[in-house]
RNA sequence: GCAGCCAUAGCUCAGUUGGUUAGAGCGCCUGGUUGUGGACCAGGAGGUCCUUAGUUCAAAUCUAAGUGGCUGUACCA
């Protein structure tokens, strides 16, 4: 036979194959945690997952092509469309064009893939899950705090309990107050200085204060001999940053209100920075009587988080427990998170419409729960499969399936070719409980013959003398036909 | 993007200072059993040693580039 060139069967890099388990607990993640967003009376939506490029704002005006980060092409009318790099882009263009007939506010959940074409990692692909709530069109205090309360009652239905993990709340107006304080003067333009300010604060978890630091002035060399250029500000700023920073560690120990007196009496002389403490003291307010404390929501300023268009109070959930890797023992760390954006739907409306969200990533709360062995899945595994014995009757084998089948018992007639060995197999391979077998002894005794796979894994341990094993014939029963259904439920009982 | 490490069977890996026909365990297939998966026994299939170029009488082994992977770091609207 001539020798053809086999195309190599090969993935996409950061792509990933769910296959029955694993998908079958995304979809019940994603139930449990949609579920408290619609108790809470938020609908559902969804939008398509592409989008205009330059609607949701990943076209680069200046290079006439869209951002790269994002999968693009051109349609055929030559204007570029993008995958979505997150669900909030397309809320905002589904709201602005249907701004009229939305109920205000309007909230909504939804979840599905988004796609960012970035380098991949472990647990970091470049097609991921995440399942958002927004409120949009809201200025208050209430649906700021409603977001971390909802935020915090969903991750406990997933079945993560208090204690293992903590919404942490913040305020973007902190840092921007702080920063305003120091005066800086440098040479490049003040938003620039912001931006790196914050990238560097939002690498505390992760390098530590001395980190931290290094990335605040000079700059920071990692483990591989790689530099990072530095913030480049003054040793008075970086200290009053730091010293920030270090309040901001503490206070994960204290209550909601004594930290936000903390924060007002070290730094409480900036506009901006007042209007934080007093945001933040509203929210506060709002989850004190809610009932929900400091074990499941605490104020930590060191949250910065999604550096782009947030413009007030933001919320992280993290995991709180550690994990036993080979590098030792690590932190699960943040599982979701999100924050007010004042602007986003601004630029394709017009007017000003205020709006909040949070969004989780399923892939790192999956993980958890398959560490916490919280990942049960509630979906029957797969009870009986239905041997065909004889070629010709498959239409007497798939009946018996299906009289299985409406007495709510999942079960499959045999669709292959094989012999009874490579259906055994199969059944096994699939995870079946019983086979239902029918041949000819048995249609000369008007029985059916139930054979339990699960018993014979048991058995099949403790023999190893090849006679015994023949002859054991364990594990199956023979009993009359009209007594299929009950034996089945009996031993699915069990 | 930048830097470091790595690439041998489906998987995990061994492979001597460069030297015949490249190995093991697991998995897979077949038989032992015309009607029995999973234990056991016997046998079998499966490889462009990532790709290309170079050094050499000789390359899985040495060199260079490319590709892919891992780790760190940057970016992530």
């Amino acid at each position: 036979m001539e020798k053809k060139k086999k195309i190599k069967p090969q993935r996409p890099r950061g792509f990933e194959d769910l296959s029955e388990n694993s998908l079958n607990e995304l979809i019940q993640l994603r139930d449990s945690i949609q579920k408290v967003y619609g108790l809470y009376g938020f609908e559902p939506l969804e939008t398509g997952i592409i989008e205009y490029s330059d609607v949701i704002g990943s076209f680069l005006p200046d290079q006439d092509r869209p951002n790269e980060g994002v999968f693009s092409f051109e349609d055929d009318d030559k204007r570029w469309v993008s995958l979505r790099y997150d669900l909030t882009s397309g809320l905002a263009r589904y709201v602005a064009e249907n701004f009229d007939s939305l109920p205000k506010p309007y909230r909504r959940y939804q979840s599905g893939w988004v796609f960012r074409n970035e380098k991949q990692g472990p647990g970091r692909y470049r097609q991921f899950y995440q399942i958002d709530a927004d409120t949009i069109g809201s200025d208050n205090a209430l649906s700021d705090a409603e977001m971390c309360m909802m935020f915090s009652d969903a991750i406990q239905n997933t079945g993560i309990e208090v204690g293992n993990f903590i919404i942490r709340l913040s305020n973007r107006k902190i840092l921007d107050g702080i920063i305003d304080n120091l005066n800086i003067t440098g040479n490049s333009s003040g938003s620039d200085i912001n931006l790196s300010i914050m990238r560097s604060i939002d690498k505390l978890d992760r390098l530590g204060l001395s980190g931290v630091e290094q990335l605040l002035g000079e700059g920071r060399k990692d483990e591989s001999g790689d530099y990072t250029k530095g913030a480049g500000l003054e040793k008075s700023s970086i200290t009053k940053i730091l010293s920030f920073l270090e309040s901001g560690i503490e206070s994960k120990k204290l209550s909601r209100d004594i930290c936000l007196k903390n924060l007002s009496n070290q730094f409480g002389s900036n506009i901006i920075f007042n209007k934080a403490i007093e945001e933040l003291s509203e929210i506060s307010k709002i989850i004190d009587t809610a009932g929900y404390d400091e074990k499941k929501i605490i104020i930590d300023p060191s949250v910065v988080r999604g550096l782009g268009y947030y413009t007030g109070p933001v919320y992280e959930a993290d995991l709180t427990f550690t994990m036993e890797t080979d590098q030792g023992l690590e932190k699960f760390g943040s599982i979701g998170g999100g924050g007010r954006y004042d602007d986003l739907v601004a630029r394709l409306k017009g007017t000003r419409v205020p709006s909040t969200g949070i969004s989780v990533g399923v892939s790192r709360l999956r993980s958890a729960l398959e560490y916490l062995n919280k990942s049960s899945i509630n979906i029957d595994p797969l009870s009986v499969v239905v041997l065909v014995m004889d070629k010709d009757k498959r239409s007497d084998y798939y009946k018996i399936a299906s009289r299985l089948r409406n007495e709510g018992i999942r079960s499959e007639c045999y669709v292959g070719d094989g012999g009874m060995k490579a259906q055994l197999k199969y059944a096994d391979k699939r995870n079946a409980r019983l086979a239902v077998i029918v041949g000819e002894d048995e249609l000369a005794s008007n029985t059916v013959t139930i054979k339990d796979l699960f018993v014979g894994i048991e058995v099949s341990d403790k023999i190893s003398d090849n006679k015994e094993w023949r002859s054991g014939k364990d594990s199956q029963k023979n009993v009359p036909i009209n007594d299929l259904v009950k034996t089945i439920k009996s031993i699915l009982s069990k």
